[in-house]
Formats: C-alpha cells, structure tokens, sequence
DNA sequence: CGATTTGTTGACCGACGTCAACTACCGTGG
DNA sequence: CCACGGTAGTTGACGTCGGTCAACAAATCG
C-alpha cells in the first residue's frame, strides 16, 4: 500500500531532537531538558498495516499518539452503525484529545496506511505539560489546530458544493503535504474515494464525478490516487 | 430580548466559589487556593447587549472568556463573506480556544441575548494552567468536550436528513439546558431560524418546515422560539 | 399606527443521491 | 505466467430531497 516512498514516507528517527517532524510536532520548539523527557516518555509502539486500529470508539482512554509516518482516519459510528470520517491525519499530528473529557474515545482511528506511531500516557502527558511550559503550549497550539481544521470542514459541509468542497479537500491535503515538506502540486491520496465522500458528506459517486469534471476543466490530473495540480490558482478561486 | 428570565437568565455573582456554574465551568473541581488565584485573574467585563461582539473574526489574540449568563453564537465568515455558524455557546462555556494557535481569532462570537461574560487574560491563563493543577485538566477537558460537539455536529451535517438534523439539534440544546439546571422540556431557544439553519447547513425555510412537521407528528410544540418537548423518547429515534 | 424583521407556507426546479452496469486494477493461487 | 475473483473507481439514467423564489402572516419596534 506504501505507493511511493518518496512522496509519503518519513524515515522513522529514534529521538525527537533528530526527529524531522521537529517543526511540526507537538515535541517542537522545546528546550533541549524538556525534549529529552519527552524522550523518555515516548513510547515507539509497533507500526500499523493497513486497515489496523489504532484505537476503537469506546475503548478506555490511556493515551495520546503522535503520527510519526503514515496516515489515519478518524471517524465516529453513530447508534444506527452509520460512520463519519471526522479527520484524516498525518505525521506530527496529536491524535486522541477527544477522549480527554469522558475518559473513553469517543472517535476510532485506523491506519491508511503502513503506520509508526509515538504513544504518550495520559499520565505522562499531564506531568509534562505540568513541568516543561513549552510542551504545554505546544499542546493547547495543537489543539486549536485542530479546532480550526474541523471549523474549515464544517463552513465546506454546510455552504459549499460538490465542486467547492472537494477543492477544500484537495487544497487542505496540498498544504498539509507541503507542510512536511513534500510537493504541494503532485501527492499521492492515502484514502479512498469513499472515504472521501464520507468525509466531505457526499455520495463516492459523486465525488468520482467531481474529480472528472475538475480534470476536464485543466485543473488537476487524476489517476486513481494519484493527483497532480495543474492550475493551483483555479483551484483556489474554486474553493472561493 | 431576554424573552423569559426564569428559564434563561444566570444570576451573576461575584467569585467562582459562589457562582452557580460551578459544575459546569473551567472553575469547577478546583481547591479554594486554585479558586482564589482564578478570581484574581478574572475579570468581569461589561455585560453584552444582544448583536454586541465578543470579539471578531481577524482581532488579536488576548484573552479567553467565560459565559456567565446569556448566549452567544460563534461564527466564521470565509473570503466570499459567507458565513458558518459553527456553535452556540451557553454560560459555562469557554471561549476564544481557536484563535490560541495563530494569536488571532479565527471565528467572531457575537451575543444572542444579553449576556455576562467572565474574562481571563492569555498571559493569566497560562500561568493559572501551570500553577493549578485542576485548572489545567478543567480546561483539557473543556477542549475536549468543545470537540465532541463539533464531531457530533459533523456527523448530522454530513449524513443525516433535514428532519434528523433538527431532532439533534434539539436535543443538544435540551441536554445543555438540563446540565444548567434549566428544564430539558421546556426551553426558549436564544437563536433565530437562520442561524439554526445556518448552523445545521440547509435553508431557514426548510427548518421552518420542519419544526411544522415535528409538531405534526406530535413529537414537539413550538411557538416562534418557545419550544415543549412532548415525547423525547420520539425525538430521540428520530435523531437516530 | 405603519415599518421592519422574523417566521410560515406553497410551487417549482435543480443538484445530488441511488441504482445499476461496466471497467481497471490487485492479490492469490494454479 | 496467466486465470480468476474481489475491490475500487467511473459513468449513465432516473428520482427525490431540499433549495429558491414569492406571497403572506405575525410579531416587534420606532
């Protein structure tokens, strides 16, 4: 399922002062005292195949996890068993804050992809964020990051069209991989056009039709999951 | 505007030993010493007539708030000047978590009725949450649960009809008003058609529709904004 | 009291969902 | 290496849910 190495890979580094995920990572901009208990308190759990979980919707809260390559989808199943994907996520993303409030996860999440991850106890989490001010605030950055994307995904699901919200989502996934360091006009997807669908709340057909239309329009290239933005301004002014 | 003081209105006191949010709040849970130091920090700013701003989408990061009493509408307007509601926020609730990350606002708030509102400096709120312990997992928690909102408001929007949508949406208020104390039944809802059509995604007119269909079928009464849950037991299957 | 805002209702229409057929790809085993 | 079945994606035909436009009613405000 690794597609290209080149574009979606990050070697995996044994500590966070050499991890390349620095800039982004909750461990960034840190004193190097505060990176090495950080250090300390990560733990590098087994990497994900796909399809595997990393934790389930119910499951009891112990800790935090930090993406370290790969990625993973969120999503929560309502009583009826009808799911919504809530987040795609990506290396150097904090994922299980929503488990913080009732101690339970209120979202599953599943490996995309070939995935390694970082494991933070809840306990440690806390003690860190007690002691070393800049994992702290590094902590509470990442979490309105992260109210911030959802915000974006929820003005997309309630205001736009097909057309408008897929160009959000490729824009989002753009800049993400830019974000890491990787080209933000050529990436390959790690997630199905169902999983799209659901994400944006749309029918996958639909989506199929849309990725179409935008190729016809010399916007973008698209092979299966691989995408090429041709025209990124088209895109934007799409996105509106 | 303050349409029925008996259900909606908080009597604000003075300390957070004394207020009756107590439960509900950032300030909950917290040792005398941690309450005296909150005190300190907050300040009580100038009550807020209905349509005043909190603050606007774009403004310098400064300070986090806490409803005291009244109700507010968090919203964010995008380039094309469409707007997104993307919650309503009761007293307790904590206010301004989005803009933490860039140190500017990335939704404004703009009150629904009037309201008081708590204020607590950025500055204050970093050395409370590194000084007090239960300050510190109150306000994890608060996140958390800001979170799990927006999730369950992601799931409505992104797979669920018109007639569910608003079951939810109602429900959602009842549970807020019940855990403050007010009746889950019987409540007046601070926002117009609009922006619970905003909010959930679909036109005023259709929400119009469906508050008329939910009292059809017997399940609520509705009168403009007053609002009698007749069987909860009905709205909740209807939610789905 | 008229003016304005807010909410309701009806008629019509279009964007998107559903159903179905088809194609291309992927992994497995012969 | 090919045969095969299963999955993922594309495309078309058709139906419908909900949007849009418009008229109206009710409440609020000056």
């Amino acid at each position: 399922m690794v597609q290209n190495p080149k574009i979606v890979t990050l070697h995996p580094t044994l500590d966070c002062n050499h991890c390349r995920l620095h800039a982004i990572c909750v461990a960034g901009n840190m004193t190097e005292e505060e990176t090495k208990r950080l250090d300390e308190a990560i733990v590098h759990v087994n990497p994900l195949a796909q399809g595997e979980y990393l934790f389930h919707q119910g499951d009891r809260f112990e800790s935090l996890y930090i993406i370290r390559s790969g990625s993973v989808k969120s999503f929560m199943t309502d009583a009826d068993g009808i799911e919504q994907i809530v987040g795609f996520n990506f290396p150097g993303d904090l994922l299980g804050l929503d488990a913080i409030d009732e101690k339970y996860h209120t979202t599953s999440a599943v490996a995309l992809q070939h995935s390694a991850l970082c494991k933070l106890s809840w306990d440690d989490f806390n003690k860190l964020s007690q002691q070393c001010p800049h994992f702290h605030a590094q902590c509470l950055t990442s979490f309105s990051r992260e109210l911030i994307h959802i915000h974006d995904m929820v003005m997309a699901m309630g205001q736009k069209g097909v057309e408008q919200k897929l160009a959000i989502f490729l824009l989002a996934i753009s800049q993400r991989m830019k974000e890491r360091g990787f080209s933000d006009k050529e990436f390959i997807l790690s997630m199905s056009r169902s999983d799209i669908a659901n994400f944006l709340g749309v029918a996958a057909e639909t989506v199929s039709r849309e990725f179409t239309q935008l190729q016809k329009e010399g916007v973008i290239q698209v092979d299966r999951r691989q995408v090429k933005i041709d025209c990124m301004d088209s895109l934007k002014s799409i996105a509106g």
